[in-house]
RNA sequence: UGGGGUGUGGCCAAGUGGACUAAGGCAGCGGACUUUGAAUCCGCCAUUCGGAGGUUCGAAUCCUCCCACCCCAGCCA
């Protein structure tokens, strides 16, 4: 038992380099120690005013050695025990026993327990109860964020995400929210290994594993995100037309089709559509063909614009011989853009993601919060979607074509009223190039 | 500067004396294909394993010295 303060402790600890001293306390007799620890247990003395420690080595140099102190009292109501012990064991103390009563084999933890593995084991041997054996991991980092509990839960705390399962969060709820898989977080971990260096994975190699998983599951879909209205002015006023497109392109076993209303008004991307079109782009410019997916070769003709000089609407032509996305002449067309028909869309919320943190390593220097990317989430109010993604259930997975997977979120959906988290987005090798 | 750890391509990571002129993946770069600029496919991408010596017929693997980075001075975990 000891009745010097935490900072008398401190002091008493030595440093580093310098070793420590005993506690002028430390050779009280067997019977006043186990009836002050008794007392002490009771809840007798106020908190901080006494410790019992492990009678070791204040010279070890192995900080953890010198003298560790093993329960402290705390006036705290035990979820179990109650107001039985006011006292409350030290980790290291602890640890290596709840691993024996549990009869664990390998305890596996992180790297900054290495100091504590001598200990761990000096307590088992000194009990003399099933040793398990520690074993000591480098832990996961990951770029663009950061993984600390203790530092997740100021995020969540100080509002800086909506919750620890808020998609952007590196947690398994922000992350089942976000419409990661279990078997692509599995995947994930097959991929990066298990070492002792201290390493910093590449978010790519999160975000390849979903791809991969979503890409050979998720049904395809057209959502436009930001819509471009276009009029075919050669096709019928009041006609529609129904087409049946894959729901599965890539899949050769899955043959599941789905019906799109196709008319003569219909919304776009606005970046499938670019003015000054360099000769690499292979979407809408004026005078350009391109397929819009799975139903009529289209060419722009006309530009409208606002006021301020925005585009607001395109005028097209379709060729009527093109129906399904191919002509009987055979002609190429490059491009091939996805399309929702106006009158037919379901306006839904979409959100986007970006990384929660703007550098790699947001730990590196200053405070972290410091390096919050503002963009983080972007809302989308008015995405126009096929129809059939009104039926969408919370956890449904979808891949908007060309842009990216998407679930359906389970907490703010509605029936008949989805709300769409990105996942991820699909590689865009355009983007990379324009960035060259 | 006491003690404990780690160093293999931009990133992650196998390999712990001979089949290593170093596996695999991510990223990147070429190209093919394409009704998703996606996916898929094909090719390229470390003569060198933190550095310097040494042992050995033979070293990323053994030895010596050095360097860099991480962790430990909570009555936190």
């Amino acid at each position: 038992m000891d009745d010097l303060s935490a900072d008398e402790i401190r002091e008493y600890r030595g440093t580093l380099t310098k070793p420590g001293k005993n506690s002028p306390h430390r050779d009280r007799a067997v019977a006043e120690n186990l009836d002050l620890f008794e007392r002490m247990k009771n809840g007798e003395f106020p908190d901080g005013s006494r410790v019992l420690r492990a009678k070791i080595d204040m010279a070890s140099p192995n900080i953890n050695f010198r003298d560790p102190v093993m329960y402290r009292i705390l006036h705290a109501e035990h979820p179990r025990t109650g107001d039985k012990w006011r006292i409350y064991p030290m980790y290291d103390w602890a640890h290596g026993q709840s691993d024996s009563i549990e009869g664990i084999t390998h305890s596996i933890c992180t790297l900054e327990f290495e100091n504590n593995r001598p200990l761990y084991n000096w307590f088992l041997d000194q009990l003399g109860v099933y040793h398990p054996k520690q074993i000591e991991f480098a832990r996961l980092n990951l770029t663009h964020t950061i993984m600390s509990k203790r530092k997740l839960l100021r995020l969540v705390k100080e509002r800086h995400v909506n919750g620890w399962d808020d998609p952007r969060m590196p947690t398994l709820r922000g992350l089942r929210r976000r419409g990661y898989t279990a078997a692509a977080i599995r995947k994930f971990a097959d991929m990066i290994g298990v070492a002792k260096a201290n390493s910093m994975v590449d978010l790519g190699m999160l975000e390849y594993a979903i791809r991969e998983d979503l890409n050979a599951c998720a049904p395809r879909a057209m959502g436009v995100l930001r819509p471009l209205k276009i009029t075919i002015e050669n096709y019928p006023e009041g006609m529609v037309e129904e087409f049946e497109v894959p729901t599965h392109p890539q899949d050769k076993e899955n043959r599941e089709m789905r019906v799109v209303p196709f008319s003569r008004e219909i919304f776009v991307e606005q970046s499938d559509f670019m003015e000054d079109a360099p000769g690499k782009f292979r979407r809408l410019t004026l005078g350009r063909e391109v397929r819009l997916l799975g139903a009529y070769y289209v060419t722009c003709t006309d530009v409208v614009k606002d006021d301020d000089g925005n585009v607001v609407e395109l005028r097209c032509e379709y060729d009527p011989e093109s129906r399904g996305g191919q002509s009987p002449d055979g002609r190429k067309v490059k491009g091939t853009i996805h399309w929702v028909s106006a009158q037919h869309a379901v306006q839904a919320e979409v959100r986007l993601y970006d990384v929660l943190f703007t550098d790699e390593n947001p730990e590196a220097d200053g405070d972290f919060i410091e390096n919050l990317n503002p963009n983080s989430l972007e809302v989308i109010e008015n995405a126009m979607l096929e129809p059939g993604l009104a039926e969408a259930r919370p956890g449904d997975h979808v891949q908007f074509m060309r842009q990216g997977y998407f679930v359906v979120d389970s907490v703010d959906s509605k029936p008949g009223k989805p709300v769409f988290n990105q996942t991820v987005s699909l590689r865009d090798s355009w983007k990379k190039m324009q960035q060259k």
